[in-house]
DNA sequence: CCACGGAATGATAGCGTTGTCATTCCGCGC
DNA sequence: GCGCGGAATGACAACGCTATCATTCCGTGG
């Protein structure tokens, strides 16, 4: 049972607080870092000059500035951001939620966002959500990462939880949801249509004359909706799915390669195999390979994302391409617009994406 | 003359004006987001049992607990990071500082020092310096992170600038250095000799038969000196380099193919190919191929890393193998001991190395 | 000469949390 | 009955910085 909380004689607050000569019963808390005080104290100017020369120089007199910057190097000053973000509610700093960085088709657009953010004088927070059918921790993430006050929010997928997607709302912070499209984005999104990019690749093959036609997915929601859109492609021409294997995310050779030589072992007669990935893909070629078939004469093979390697794989791959670090740049400065308060842009940009052909199609 | 009418409204105003009575002549900063202090007064008890509640519950009674956490999940409340950490002198971040996660060996580390501290109620702030070749931006990183005021800072390498040095010694913080060694790190090192690398693909090469032994490199340091120990190691058997060629890191299959290429067009007689990433070794298989060049019959070739996919390629990448996962565990519990201030571990730590024979060599 | 305005700088009061005692209550042993 | 110790809770003052006025100092034009 909960104990009745004492109740002691509260003293009126002083309206002002002696002068602070001695604590009369604390220990100091100071440590050895130099703070902007003593700066201060040292180059004989007021503190909020110090922090103006840091900050914003141009409002400081040159020679004022001078003076401070060499007290700072010679001092070694190093601010503090956590102070400097409390009083200013701002922490420049940008929050990232990846499924995952691991064989990622999602670094080079960090890499873009990192980039353009650190221009700028913005941080970036990796949070790593793991795969939904892995156990997501999206949730925790987000609470977490919150608490850093991030000025802004940067996530991938359009899909969160009901927990996620409140708490993103009501921190009051720009968020811009990419590598998808919705109509009812939390703030903005950045993306392509996954359907699309089935659909687009259903007819692609099929307009190319292939007719039997297998897919390797991971078991990422998102690919999994790019599945959806070929399938329907295929539907439309009259056609179904010709096998398909399933992977756990994230996209590996290996599961590719494993997941095309389930798929021979139980006898397929593809002509064709779409892959949600270049991963999967360039792990067929191995296989294929290795059982010598012939691509594409026999098989023809495409992968999604086009990865730096697709063109250099042999035979090179035909895959999807997405403007990766369009997308990365686009949404720093997406952000970066909101935390200024410009005038807001688009909610909704469709990047779109392009089929490449080469050789193995 | 600079006299401008405000045409827009210069700054967004305080979403609502609190009635505080007394106000002589400021207006309040307050925001609308809920304080530790809204829950402490909604649930009827002092902010310092809300923080209690939510950092060491175990130090209130249960009924108090209950009945605060209940409040919080009403609320919303969100605990201010900037805040405690400035009053705690822990912010609960660790800065790991790392040249590239672009096509990197460096992924698999991070994930498992991400999740290690995870456990442990640590967040990561990412810092990409870029490859010294390119101009690497470490230093500036140093500051903006340790402004940051990281419990704790990953870096990736032993050799930093003189400023960086300095700086991270004088941040007062645990540091651990990896991927590397060194006698005198700046705190702690976990990682293996890359000297040593080079010298044992060296004589493992020349014991299996090899003579002609050429390679690929990327022009990064690390990497530079495990094909100084090759080399060393060819010396002592009486030989010398059959042909290199460089490769602006980071390292990608395509690079490795034409680097590979080049050799060739130079006509290089080479047995053995090693090269400094399993992702040039790709490279260097997938131009093989295409030249009809039998591996490892008629050329040998060994990558470094032994990434995942090394495995699977055809014919399967021999590499050397390095613990990428337990360095980063390993990294993050020497750096949660001493943050705890537990007895201090060795100082240095050599995770050692292993070179995987497949069907390349 | 003087009000006026802009440039430069400063004083004050927080920002939202936690470290450091201080206080209250209660059970227990003598 | 009384002192003691531990459990639970609280008051107060930082933590290091910046927002918000306020002030000082000049040069200028009327």
């Amino acid at each position: 049972m909960r104990r009745k909380p004492p109740v002691t004689a509260p003293h009126p607050r002083p309206e002002r607080r002696a002068p602070r000569g001695r604590g009369r019963r604390r220990a100091s808390r100071s440590t050895n870092a130099v703070t902007l005080a003593d700066v201060a104290k040292i180059a004989g100017v007021s503190p909020i000059t110090v922090s103006r020369v840091v900050n914003r120089p141009e409002l400081v007199h040159a020679d004022t500035v001078a003076q401070v910057q060499r007290v700072i190097a010679r001092t070694g000053y190093v601010p503090n951001m956590l102070a400097g973000g409390l009083a200013s509610r701002r922490s420049r700093l940008v929050a990232a939620l990846v499924p995952t960085v691991v064989n990622s088709i999602f670094v080079d657009t960090i890499q873009s966002l990192t980039d353009t953010l650190w221009e700028a004088r913005y941080q970036v927070v990796l949070g790593m959500t793991g795969y939904a059918s892995h156990g997501s921790r999206e949730e925790a993430l987000v609470s977490a990462i919150l608490s850093r006050r991030p000025d802004a929010v940067f996530v991938v997928g359009v899909n969160h939880s009901r927990d996620s997607r409140r708490r993103l709302l009501t921190a009051h912070v720009p968020v811009v949801e990419v590598w998808d499209l919705t109509t009812s984005p939390i703030d903005m999104v950045i993306g392509f249509s996954h359907e699309q990019v089935g659909a687009a690749v259903g007819d692609y093959l099929v307009g190319k004359g292939y007719r039997r036609i297998a897919s390797v997915w991971a078991d990422d929601e998102r690919a999994l909706r790019r599945r959806k859109g070929l399938l329907e492609s295929l539907a439309r021409h009259g056609l179904g799915e010709a096998g398909a294997s399933l992977v756990p995310a994230p996209s590996t050779l290996r599961g590719g390669r494993q997941a095309f030589a389930a798929l021979l072992d139980r006898g397929t007669d593809a002509d064709a195999v779409v892959c949600s990935s270049d991963a999967f893909a360039h792990g067929v070629l191995a296989e294929a390979q290795v059982r010598g078939i012939a691509i594409p004469s026999r098989l023809a093979v495409l992968g999604f994302g086009d990865l730096e390697f697709a063109a250099e794989t042999v035979p090179a791959l035909s895959s999807v391409r997405i403007d990766r670090h369009g997308i990365g740049r686009l949404a720093a400065e997406a952000l970066l617009a909101r935390i200024e308060g410009k005038p807001a842009g688009p909610k909704v940009v469709d990047v779109g994406f392009q089929i490449i052909e080469r050789e193995t199609t």
